[in-house]
DNA sequence: AGACTGAGTTCGAAATCCGAACTCAGTAGT
DNA sequence: ACTACTGAGTTCGGATTTCGAACTCAGTCT
């Protein structure tokens, strides 16, 4: 296994990726991506659960919904007020939030050892894995390292 | 599949991921790191490839290299000359990296639609995924939605 | 001697971040 | 009809970060 087509931006690859971390490669934006994911829509509820400031908060929910993260929703009318929901791009950045969480949860100074990630059917903690569809073969995280090689975690 | 012991501040789980997010969640790190795997090690070669402002780049060389992502190796020594290389911290975000890079190119403005993973012995694109051990299955990265189900993408 | 290399540092201007207090429309209680 | 409260923001001034451009410093090359 090995990365291909990832050059720098003279090569000008890569400017995916480099637009991408300018929009959600702050402090905020991906803590504000978790907490969508745990049902959090509100202002309010942004606000208090991550300890954010309000207007650094306006601002963010702003450009994550120019991007099309979030979407902001019109939930009631007498008093109009608008929720902030994850789109399907929002939730397709889930893999890389649990990512980071596992990564967190194995190097950072304040690991918890909590299991994040658990498949529900059996109970069993889930592997982070890479799947060729042709091989039908699931490859462990060690991506850059040279060859990956047959059902290793 | 479901997300579990995931909560807010004053649930106090969740500060690991704070604490990493407060290292590498900035416009930068990832792209150091994305350039550390590519085999990019002396600074001069960071600040060209990425474009990064060098005094930018100092602190966060010395920031990374803090939290045991990068080690500053002396390479030479007549004029001593240091060098930054990835550790096995640094190595272990890079499925971090590629879920970002995919979710790049799928879902930003500038998407290049190139392949970025490839199986070697095949040549086959390859999905990122989640692995149960115990039930030998693998499950696409639609996380949060609700159950996964075998071998979707 | 003079130019070059690599890994930084120093500088001042510009953009961001922060907490605390304020706004504004509507609702609920008395 | 007065008061308090709610939710989604905005305004303010001060502190912190970021930036590009120019400089440093040890050693090497010609």
């Amino acid at each position: 296994m090995y990365l291909r087509g990832v050059m720098n931006q003279q090569g000008q690859s890569g400017a995916a990726i480099e637009e991408t971390l300018r929009v959600v490669g702050d402090r905020w934006s991906i803590l504000l991506v978790r907490a969508g994911l745990r049902g959090i829509r509100r202002f309010d509820d942004f606000c208090d659960d991550l300890g954010i400031a309000r207007p650094v908060l306006t601002e963010r929910l702003r450009r994550l919904v120019k991007f099309g993260i979030f979407e902001r929703v019109k939930y009631q009318d007498k008093p109009v007020r608008y929720e902030y929901r994850l789109t399907e791009a929002g939730l397709a950045l889930s893999p890389a939030l649990v990512a980071l969480v596992r990564w967190s949860e194995e190097y950072s100074q304040e690991a918890t050892s909590e299991t994040t990630l658990v498949h529900a059917p059996c109970g069993t903690e889930l592997e982070q894995a890479f799947w060729c569809r042709s091989c039908q073969t699931t490859f462990g995280p060690h991506a850059a390292k040279g060859v990956g090689v047959n059902g290793e975690s």
